[in-house]
DNA sequence: ATAGTGACTTTAC
DNA sequence: GGTAAAGCCACTA
């Protein structure tokens, strides 16, 4: 027998540290992509359904860099007063985007309380 | 381990 | 209706 087995690259085992980290990230791109169509939730919102409670910011930052490795409907997350957060010309793509799934944009933003998601209670 | 940063949120002017 | 400052959590250097 070898103890020492040797292993593809690739395949290490994730550290604990890294598979949390992994799995919040899938928690968050998972519940983005439980948004309906036509309708948007907020950084917070998103965040608490995937049980992250008060980590908006780590959304924000999870669709930055994932959102080219998942396709996840990102632009119907918006602020918290239904504001389009985003920076960079990307904005302009995301209200495009929402007005193409029957979302009104006026001025960058949204009216929550008539698009805002209402995940199942 | 410390310090800086951010596609956030809330509260206070 | 705005803008400013502080609070917040997790990531990154």
């Amino acid at each position: 027998m070898n103890p020492k087995k040797t292993r593809p690259i690739g395949q290490r085992p994730k550290s604990p540290a890294e598979q949390l980290q992994d799995e919040r990230v899938q928690r968050v791109l998972a519940t983005i992509d439980c948004i309906p169509e036509g309708q948007v939730a907020y950084y917070g919102q998103v965040a608490e359904e995937a049980g992250l409670p008060r980590s908006a910011r780590f959304v924000g930052s999870v669709l930055k860099r994932f959102v080219n490795n998942h396709s996840v409907p990102w632009h119907r997350v918006l602020g918290s007063d239904g504001t389009i957060r985003v920076t960079g010309g990307i904005a302009r793509d995301q209200a495009k985007l929402l007005r193409a799934e029957g979302v009104k944009v006026t001025n960058g933003r949204v009216k929550l309380s008539d698009f805002g998601w209402k995940p199942d209670a």
